[in-house]
DNA sequence: CCCTGATTCGC
DNA sequence: GCGAATCAGG
């Protein structure tokens, strides 16, 4: 994939709204996180929502002098934080409604979990992706547990997300005798 | 383990 | 310029 102009605008947006490098990457497609947090770099937009970002010494140690650590001369001091205005687009964390439980599983050996309030903003491949809420409501959000490699929902939802049929014929017996 | 961003450097 | 590999941290 080629980082066109709009892609760009749109990792850019995405990037700027407080979505994380691997949300980005899977919201374009066909890249990698890394590369998203390299065009980020590239785009000098990296430091997004730090007003005053401590410079924790980060930089990369050679644990036992590899073949990677050559070029001393590749130090950039220089390390400016050129944000200064995204605040007002900075996700604001909203007064946390209740958590609410999901309807009363009828006989499930499975713990209903707890929603973990996850956003849109937190979920990822691996989170449970079972809306929790009205979407059009302010308090809705996702389970946010767990989930199988690719699957979307954690065990709990997945159950009633793939409910057997043939469950159903337990209750067929009332209802056509 | 899962995730996050930061950095380096071969390509 | 690009991004995998790697690092450092939550």
């Amino acid at each position: 994939m080629t980082w066109t102009d709009e892609r760009v605008e749109l990792l850019k947006k995405l990037w700027i709204d407080g979505l994380s490098a691997s949300q980005i990457a899977s919201e374009l497609g066909g890249v990698t996180r890394n590369a998203v947090i390299g065009k980020v770099h590239r785009l000098s937009l990296s430091g997004r929502a730090k007003p005053a970002a401590a410079p924790t010494a980060r930089a990369r140690k050679p644990a036992v002098a590899t073949s990677r650590t050559a070029s001393p001369a590749r130090g950039a001091p220089a390390q400016r934080p050129l944000v200064a205005g995204n605040n007002a687009l900075k996700p604001v964390a909203e007064t946390a409604p209740e958590p609410r439980r999901l309807s009363r599983p009828e006989s499930a050996p499975v713990v209903v979990p707890i929603s973990l309030h996850a956003t849109i903003l937190t979920l990822t491949e691996q989170t449970c992706k079972w809306p929790i809420g009205d979407p059009s409501t302010e308090g809705f959000h996702f389970c946010g547990q767990r989930s199988g490699s690719g699957i979307p929902y954690c065990e709990y939802h997945s159950r009633i997300a793939y409910q057997p049929v043939h469950d159903r014929r337990r209750d067929r017996k009332v209802a056509a005798g």
